[in-house]
DNA sequence: CGTGGCTTGTGACTTTGTGCACAAGGTCGA
DNA sequence: TCGACCTTGTGCACAAAGTCACAAGCCACG
């Protein structure tokens, strides 16, 4: 098909969904070219980056101009594989788990939430954002009818690796982890994590790198 | 005071967070020394890298033995600068929001909630976890009670950098931003995010590479 | 149709991160 | 006390990522 795709870096594909958050941006202004001077400012990263980063997805750029802004946007779709929808499901319906199905931000941006699923049964059947939530004999079933879906993982740790598992045994193909542990997978499945307390702690770091803070007094 | 800590690289300081949870679990558990093997396994990593990366800290472990687990999670909280509590405030009383200042799990990994601003009246002065809304004029205030303090922001993309200056302006002097929208402060900040879309569509990337899903049937 | 000015795309180089392999150094049993 | 056995700590070679600088290419204008 596309024919010169070389593999695209790790560190490229992470900056990508920036890149594609500026352009709709850019689209909802009317703007419609765009320099990789001014991309890089509005993604916060170096010029030079942001070319070699769309170099990867083909030669869209025009020389003295910059890059059209619609047709770069559409190809970041294709290349990043949101040309459709790609629906989530949540495990777990507690504190994170609503908030996430309560979150519009997530459908506007390709992701519909396919359903929620958690395994206290006074959990069951209550309300969350625009679905119930549904037993995790639910679940296979509910794959089947979006797949492929995107398993987000709002449980707690403890059950993190066996709830991913059943995830995997029901057809889901990407994992999103919130819980604080070591989930693995079989390497046909792409997972990511989200560690908020991690996070955190980086923040700790740096800030006491640069001014160490009094000990107790 | 410590002599030779050398400057610690950033994927290190990004892995020291993982290590930290795995050594409060062993301490849980009763288990007195690990090796690095043991560690890499729990980690998810190569057992270079974890000695690597725990050199950096200083010289702490025994040969033929492994590290003892008390003295290295002592000295990794000192390393994160995680002896003291952080607390942390949130800004936006919205999903997100609560959820965050429900979650019990930070206060008890070191970083207690101080409070949670809203510019919204009608939020003011509802409860969310274990705190009442108060309005953003008393950030100022909340800041100065509780420094050094973390600012959550977790308002919609639009005005997160309008709320950053004012974090900044109040003397918060680290930030985590929840929005989806590039913030910018000054260099003696630090600075992290978190864009949960952002990680779909990396998902989405790599699931797509994996298996090109049929086009518009 | 030619020239000047602007911006891309990329080769060369630098910096950062990873992983192997092994000497150094410690433990423990005899 | 000695030696067999482990595991750390790190030098080194390689891989990945980031930056610079500039030739190539395109547009616009006269
Ligand atoms: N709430 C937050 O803001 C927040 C922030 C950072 C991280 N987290 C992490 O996200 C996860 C969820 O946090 P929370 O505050 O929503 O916790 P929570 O306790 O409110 O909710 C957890 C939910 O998971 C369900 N559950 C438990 N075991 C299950 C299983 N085996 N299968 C399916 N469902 C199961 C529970 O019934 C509950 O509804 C935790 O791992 C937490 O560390 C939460
Ligand atoms: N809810 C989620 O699960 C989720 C997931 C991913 C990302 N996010 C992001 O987190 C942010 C918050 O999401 P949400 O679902 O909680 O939104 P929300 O609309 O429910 O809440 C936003 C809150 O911010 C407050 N606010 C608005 N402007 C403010 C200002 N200038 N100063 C102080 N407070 C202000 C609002 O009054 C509101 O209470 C958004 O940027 C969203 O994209 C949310």
């Amino acid at each position: 098909m596309d024919g010169h795709t070389r593999r695209i870096p790790d560190a490229t594909v992470a900056r990508l969904p920036e890149y594609l958050r500026i352009l709709v941006d850019l689209v909802d202004q009317r703007i419609p070219t765009v320099a990789s001077e001014r991309l890089a400012e509005l993604a916060g990263v170096n010029a030079a980056k942001v070319r070699k980063d769309l170099s990867y997805l083909g030669t869209y750029g025009t020389r003295g101009v910059g890059y059209d802004v619609d047709y770069l946007l559409f190809q970041m779709r294709q290349a990043l594989g949101v040309t459709q929808d790609w629906p989530v499901i949540v495990v777990g319906a507690g504190n994170l788990g609503r908030a996430l199905a309560n979150y519009a931000g997530f459908g506007e941006r390709g992701f519909p939430l396919a359903g929620v699923v958690d395994a206290d049964d006074t959990k069951v059947g209550t309300e969350v954002g625009p679905v119930r939530v549904r037993p995790m004999s639910d679940l296979k079933e509910l794959v089947a009818e979006h797949r492929p879906v995107i398993g987000i993982i709002a449980t707690p740790g403890a059950v993190a690796q066996q709830v991913a598992d059943e995830l995997v045994a029901a057809g889901v193909t990407a994992i999103l982890n919130f819980a604080p542990a070591l989930v693995t997978v079989p390497p046909s499945i792409s997972l990511r994590k989200v560690d908020l307390a991690l996070e955190l702690q980086i923040l700790s770091f740096y800030q006491s790198q640069r001014e160490p803070r009094r000990d107790s007094a």
